[in-house]
DNA sequence: GCCCCTTATCGTCATTTCGACGAGATCAAC
DNA sequence: GTTGATCTCGTCGAAATGACGATAAGGGGC
């Protein structure tokens, strides 16, 4: 048992021996959804080190000593995808465009093989971002389909418990998107009704009616603000363009098919 | 700076220095709630050490090296309220009457004086429990009305950032009642529709139909199983008697007033 | 220009759910 | 038996949903 020497833990204070207290490496991971030709897209590393070498991986890093849980999620961010936030809102979760907010806690005692790490996931959900650029510490950064992961049976293939943490960050986005107007963050800053359900398509995988759709986000007060007029894009009639509205929550709340409808 | 001489710490790889590890305190805490008296509780224990002796706090603890982050809350638990829970379920979420989920991970830079400690804090519910025993750490714990405490603006005095957590806590518990089958985590395993509603009422702090209510449960397959019959608990015509169900979530989901109508 | 194809937007209609409430059922207490 | 409480079943209109028809408005080929 022994104390890796450039260890920078600031412990001043002897009462907390008497607490039983024991030092854990702290990271964050980001699991990075986007839309990309059509297709849900998650961000994704190479370790170019041990262990797990050569295995792909979610982007993350170790927290610093002066740094929160979402400023270190930030910094990962801007590192990997070269998007430069603003300055955070009070909230916390409320960037234009981009969307960050704290997935969960992961804390398995073998996560890491090199010593008891634990790890604070964070989903971010961004419109179709530039080509990442290589990060300090990932020797190749792109953007993977998901179907690409999940055709494998069970996100096989990821480094440490990242399966795990992009399974939940999935499922936490799908949810959202149900009962939050957060589809938005797919988005460039102006959007087509139809651009908006390929979003709602393309994450639940399930086909929507558009009429309905269309009834539906236009009727919902403070989800869309109209704006001017659009080239048709896709061909057809073109389309009224809108922008995100204030209203965060939906009410009542946009519905997955069923699994087994009764 | 200096290291605490009684660190468990165990970080033999050196090749953690190169990427930037610092060693953190880890701690759980929990937001137990109940309901007493027709009253939404909270467990706090008063602290009887350094830094905010004397104040209010949650229960919580360091997390040792060989549990994970549910086993120490787990713990935790147990030596709180001296419930004794079962072997965790593969999910880790559904005890038999008891309800223990991970609520979010806290790591504001100066939330505890001492060093940089990240806290995990979980949020459980159960139904009305024994009084709870004076835990290792804790001068004394007991239940307090959440009442009582919001009264005061905003959760005022509480040590660290546990008026943040509770808060937080507070709006898992209320939100998840809209869309799940939680409620029932506050119940005896044989209850009343009277009673789950009350459940409802006493969390949200808002009356609810009785008759709406009634045809809501008793419509929803797998909500609840009737039982028998029971005696008038409260002195009217005997109610029927539940079990909860299989069913987790609520389609469609339970909805409390709104603030501002349309 | 004109037909055809594509997509956007509006409307219709039956079904489900919700909110508000009436009314009978069934116990304890008096 | 009457009163008073609570449970439980029903009714009715408003709102939301799901399925789908119909029209509007562009581009491309000829």
């Amino acid at each position: 048992m022994t104390i890796v020497s450039g260890i920078v833990g600031c412990v001043t204070d002897e009462r907390l021996q008497d607490d039983g207290y024991v030092a854990y490496g702290v990271t964050v991971d980001l699991v990075i959804l986007t839309i990309r030709a059509e297709q849900l897209c998650v961000l994704l590393v190479r370790r170019g080190l041990a262990p797990f070498a050569g295995a792909l991986a979610l982007p993350g890093g170790f927290v610093r000593l002066d740094e929160t849980l979402v400023e270190a999620a930030r910094r990962e961010l801007a590192e990997e995808t070269g998007l430069l936030l603003p300055e955070p809102p009070p909230q916390g979760s409320a960037w234009p465009g981009v969307h960050l907010e704290q997935l969960a806690a992961y804390g398995a005692i073998d996560r890491d093989p090199r010593a008891r790490i634990l790890t604070i996931a964070f989903l971010a959900l961004a419109p179709d971002l530039p080509e990442p650029r290589s990060g300090t510490d990932a020797a190749a950064a792109e953007f993977v389909p998901v179907a690409a992961l999940t055709g494998l049976g069970g996100l096989g293939g990821l480094a440490f418990d990242h399966a795990e943490i992009l399974a939940d960050g999935l499922e936490r986005a799908r949810a959202k998107l149900e009962y939050t107007a957060l589809a938005t963050a797919f988005c460039p800053a102006e959007f087509t009704v139809a651009e908006l359900r390929r979003v709602y398509e393309i994450v639940w995988g399930a086909p929507l009616d558009a009429r309905n759709f269309h009834r539906k986000v236009t009727g919902t007060p403070g989800f869309l603000e109209p704006v001017g007029h659009s080239t048709a894009r896709d061909g057809g009639r073109p389309a009224a363009l809108y922008r995100r509205g204030a209203a965060e929550i939906l009410h009542p709340a946009m519905r997955r098919a069923r699994a087994a409808g009764p």
